[in-house]
DNA sequence: AGTCTGTCTCGACAAGCGTCGAACTAGATG
DNA sequence: CATCTAGTTCGACGCTTGTCGAGACAGACT
């Protein structure tokens, strides 16, 4: 249920301090954009956005997909698809209680992109 | 040469002051994730990432095609498409002058979605 | 006018993505 | 154990995307 996308190399993604300076100051390497690239796509659908958003601003830090899957006019798979593809963009982490399944953001990575996009 | 993408209701991407309050704060409207999914997911390309920082950290804010095409072993159309996605995503700004095409980077919304990531 | 160079458009192709229903698994509860 | 519910996985379907080569277009320079 915490699955990385394995092999995560030069980057390290959970790190509280940026990987790196805004893309803005220096040009990014192939390798930075090969590891970054993934995380923005995850976020590049409205519907994993908006799921990003509700997890992320949940109470308490988590949201159970009991409370995700209604929000949308989609099918259970269809949500569960989109939760699988945040989690192994590393974007957020599941974890399964009795019955349901939380899922929480996971904040290194959410700052390494607003770094990244900083205009400053 | 600066066509946009048309129609930018209720969120303003050019604006300097930030659109919304971070992701994480309160939970994003569908309209407001359907006008800023495609930004992220354009920059959701390796190639767009590195072309994006090329464009915003070149000198005098501006970068030649001629200077980007060289940096990949991919062809002149596939950038182009790669730099007509990006303009299309309200990115970058593309102007040209006598021989040769210049892309800028439109700050306005990189602060949007910086600010949209950010944790704080 | 002709030609050369830089960039974009077009058409095609394979690969990837979003969606669904059906079938499966993990726990809870009878 | 039987059954019910919450989520996930699987297989399939059409649509989108990244890539290319061929050709078109725009300026510069003979």
């Amino acid at each position: 249920m915490s699955k990385q996308a394995t092999a995560l190399p030069l980057v390290d993604l959970n790190a509280d301090a940026p990987c790196c300076p805004p893309l803005a100051t220096r040009r990014i390497p192939a390798e930075t954009a090969a590891v970054l690239a993934p995380a923005f796509k995850a976020l590049g659908d409205p519907v994993r956005l908006q799921l990003m958003s509700m997890i992320a601003s949940a109470d308490g830090g988590e949201a159970c997909v009991c409370d995700l899957t209604p929000a949308f006019e989609l099918s259970g798979p269809t949500i569960s698809h989109h939760l699988k593809t945040l989690r192994e963009a590393g974007l957020i982490d599941g974890e399964r209680r009795g019955t349901w399944v939380y899922y929480r953001a996971r904040p290194g990575i959410m700052r390494q992109l607003a770094g990244l996009l900083a205009t400053e």
